[in-house]
DNA sequence: TAGATTGTTAATCGATTAACAATC
DNA sequence: TAGATTGTTAATCGATTAACAATC
């Protein structure tokens, strides 16, 4: 919606440091989870066209924000599955591995830690707390429940970035908190608490029937 | 990120019927989820400033995008939100009720089921289904799930809108299939499979993941 | 009144798209 | 080769924002 600076510039075949633009890093995004799931399937190639099909964004669109960064299709083929993957990863620079905490480890806590959503992307949740006694050393998604007194300790020494609140809306201020106390810097809300935190930590509040209110308009007009 | 039409245009303080463009759509779904919040936190006005907080969209944005349907707003003070709402479904068309079936009595489909994301929006879980027979039978938040048999028959008398797939990714497409042949014309999908539908079909797949890149980014950057 | 916040303008910038030559 | 699809241009349109008068 807002826009801070303009796409890479690669004249030179090679990324500059210039931050994109957030349309751009938002849907560089969207066509990352499409690829990681073609190539899941075992996709080889994928032309703009199909690219468009799953993401609602133009296909010239799609063309136009790849072209930008190099040239990475083969014109009558599409695009190489497993190399545009990698490309994309290199200009979000989230190549690496990044690591996630959990807060919650209640059903939907449960559901997060048994999928692949995260790990598909390179998010390791390294590990879970919650704060019920009852719940804390059993195991979930492979991991031990920890107690809330050692997210200090974790965030320090697992490098953790990203803190993830899947808990009731009457305890999600009171775990941001203590996330923003750890150090971390961008929280994702399953909750529907409207969280405060300070202006250099990040919050993403997961909503889905907001898209469901966006669909819906579409579909009744 | 395309544009289809010209927001609505407001001048005789009636709405018209023309369709708002992709962008308002999205923001404005954006900010009945904070003001829908808000007002069960209790807050009775919010200033354009505190809703930037929240959604990440310029505060300038946000009166222009209402400003636009009519004037809600009281200087010096902020908007009503209980008031904001009501204008803003009126203006989405959703303020009805809207009925969902859930697809999937597992972990997440019971966390969703047993959530209230859904219900604060008007749309309402009015059939549970698994194809595990030994699931079929059970409650799930208050709902008896049921076979995959009676899809159609549900769907027809329910007048069901939307339907959302909760399931393995293995499983979706044949319930995505189902779903199209029973009349369903929104999917969301939590699974991360690719879902191949009909072009009058909206399929919205969540993308927590898609999200994280992108905050991430931003972070690194 | 004084302070705060809306509603609106005007200017800029980025997003979007059709179209098509290039080329695999 | 023939068909398909990319990469790119050029033109348009909408989004974004600072600034400020209006006014609660």
């Amino acid at each position: 919606m807002t826009s801070l600076g303009s796409p890479v510039d690669s004249t030179n075949g090679e990324l500059t440091a210039e931050r994109l633009s957030l349309g751009v890093a938002a849907r560089l995004a969207r066509y990352l989870q499409v690829l990681t799931q073609a190539k899941k399937e075992g996709k080889e190639t994928i032309s703009s066209q199909e690219l468009s099909d799953y993401t609602h964004v133009n296909s010239t669109q799609i063309r136009r924000d790849l072209s930008g960064f190099g040239k990475f299709g083969k014109r009558g083929v599409g695009y190489n599955v497993d190399s545009l993957v990698s490309q994309i990863r290199k200009i979000l620079r989230t190549a690496g591995q990044h690591n996630i905490a959990l807060l919650g480890a209640g059903r939907l806590g449960t559901a997060i830690a048994s999928s692949e959503i995260f790990a598909d992307h390179g998010f390791q949740i390294v590990a879970i707390f919650d704060a019920d006694p009852s719940k804390v050393g059993s195991t979930v998604g492979g991991q031990t429940v920890r107690s809330m007194e050692n997210l200090d300790q974790v965030v320090g020494e697992e490098e953790v970035v990203v803190g993830v609140i899947a808990v009731p809306n009457v305890a999600a201020q009171e775990l941001a908190d203590q996330l923003v106390a750890a150090g971390v810097k961008i929280i994702f809300n399953y909750s529907e608490a409207l969280l405060q935190v300070p202006p250099e930590v990040t919050v993403h509040t997961s909503s889905p029937a907001v898209d469901l209110l966006y669909a819906l308009y579409f579909y009744l007009t």
